[in-house]
DNA sequence: TCTGGGGTCCTAGGACCC
DNA sequence: TCTGGGGTCCTAGGACCC
């Protein structure tokens, strides 16, 4: 049966969350990323004078000293995103948040409940998210979440639209070069465009020889261009997978830096995962270098945890089978994967200094939520 | 010890997304 | 064009077991 999934997009989200917010941003040209050296959002305004995503700071000040620059701020964006969601919800609870500014949703129930139509749901989420926020946000409704993104985009900017029957959906296909459908990236769309094939309207009527050269995730978005679902509303609650820290910084070869890095970062991943009361066991370091190489060293945990000690003991091995004498190292990260809820995981197989560090750590982190700063070391 | 086949886990990296 | 931080999923070789 013919479903109805929502698709909502926000339009240039962070830097539409300041406006909102700092009203006298309005019509400005507004660019947002001082804090990171990059710029990450723009305004309409700042877009219509030629700035672009990915431009350094510094020569937008010298190209462009009418532009606005600030820093962004993730709490208010946060804030935001979680309204956004709540005022989809209040339509239906099959919804998934699928990044910080966009949301999936299905209302075919909504629909046949209310005995309504989709123009007339989607409007009403359109709206009440407008009036609620103050911010644009473009809505897409299609009978799969590949092909409501797409019509969301096409709506763009603030826009709305339905498109369920393959005459309202193949104009817009045609409009789509093959390398903005969901899932199709560089090296695809490469190889796509070598085989004749353009648009996104070229790959749902590609005939299954040609595709039979590709891996599975491109038969699957072909279905989903044809309106079959293969990827459902995945509804929340679910843990993630993996947690990542890493950050960049001049290049150095100073290795007591890098160390000192790698410790906040397994410390930070750590007080992520007792937030989610979870657990995580695949432990992945990882560096940059001056050359732009990425390389990394992973190992598996005897058992799950959620504290540093652990995984630095096991850290240190990782780390000196990482580092190269002399190496310019310009980014740090770490990965924790295998990430389980706390109570699923074979606590008696903790050994006597987990359990002791466990307690200490469910102190601070009490600590850490009534408000006391608390500065830890590097484990105990 | 080698020969063979099959299964699973571990590890490193690629491609893609926002 | 790889700027930057946080994610997902897939692949392929090697280790190790039966």
């Amino acid at each position: 049966m013919t479903r109805y999934i929502l698709h909502g997009d926000g339009d240039n989200f962070f830097a539409s969350c300041l406006i909102a917010k700092y009203p006298s941003l309005r019509g400005k040209p507004l660019v947002v990323g001082a804090e990171r050296g990059m710029v990450t959002a723009l305004s309409i305004e700042a877009k219509a004078i030629g700035l672009a995503r990915g431009m350094p700071i510094f020569e937008v000040r010298a190209r462009f000293p009418e532009a606005v620059i600030l820093s962004g701020d993730y709490k208010l964006f946060a804030q935001v995103s979680r309204r956004m969601h709540s005022l989809i919800e209040q339509t239906t609870d099959a919804i998934e948040k699928y990044s910080i500014d966009e949301s999936f949703a299905d209302i075919t129930e909504a629909i046949e409940k209310r005995r309504s139509s989709p123009e007339i749901i989607g409007k009403e989420i359109k709206e009440r998210t407008f009036i609620q926020l103050g911010i644009p946000i473009s809505f897409g409704i299609a009978p799969t979440k590949t092909l409501a993104k797409l019509v969301s985009t096409s709506s763009k900017p603030n826009g709305f639209r339905v498109a369920m029957t393959d005459k309202e959906l193949s104009p817009i296909l045609s409009e789509v070069p093959i390398e903005k459908v969901w899932g199709i990236g560089r090296r695809t769309a490469i190889k796509l465009r070598a085989r004749g094939i353009l648009t996104a309207l070229e790959l749902r009527d590609a005939p299954v020889e040609i595709l039979a050269h590709f891996a599975s995730p491109i038969i699957d978005i072909q279905k989903e261009l044809r309106g079959t679902i293969v990827h459902p509303i995945n509804k929340e609650g679910a843990l993630q997978q993996s947690m990542i820290s890493s950050l960049s910084f001049p290049a150095t070869t100073d290795r007591t830096f890098i160390h000192k890095e790698f410790i906040r970062h397994i410390e930070h991943v750590c007080a992520r995962l007792r937030k989610h009361e979870a657990v995580g066991r695949t432990f992945t370091i990882h560096i940059k270098n001056s050359a732009q190489e990425l390389r990394s060293e992973t190992c598996v945990l005897p058992q799950h945890a959620n504290t540093p000690g652990t995984y630095i003991d096991h850290f240190e091995r990782l780390f000196t089978r990482l580092i190269k004498k002399g190496e310019r190292v310009r980014t740090t990260g770490i990965c924790i994967s295998d990430i389980i809820p706390q109570s699923a995981a074979n606590t008696s197989l903790f050994d006597h200094r987990d359990v002791r560090e466990n307690e200490i750590y469910a102190t601070l982190d009490q600590l850490h939520k009534r408000g006391l700063e608390v500065k830890t070391g590097t484990g105990i």
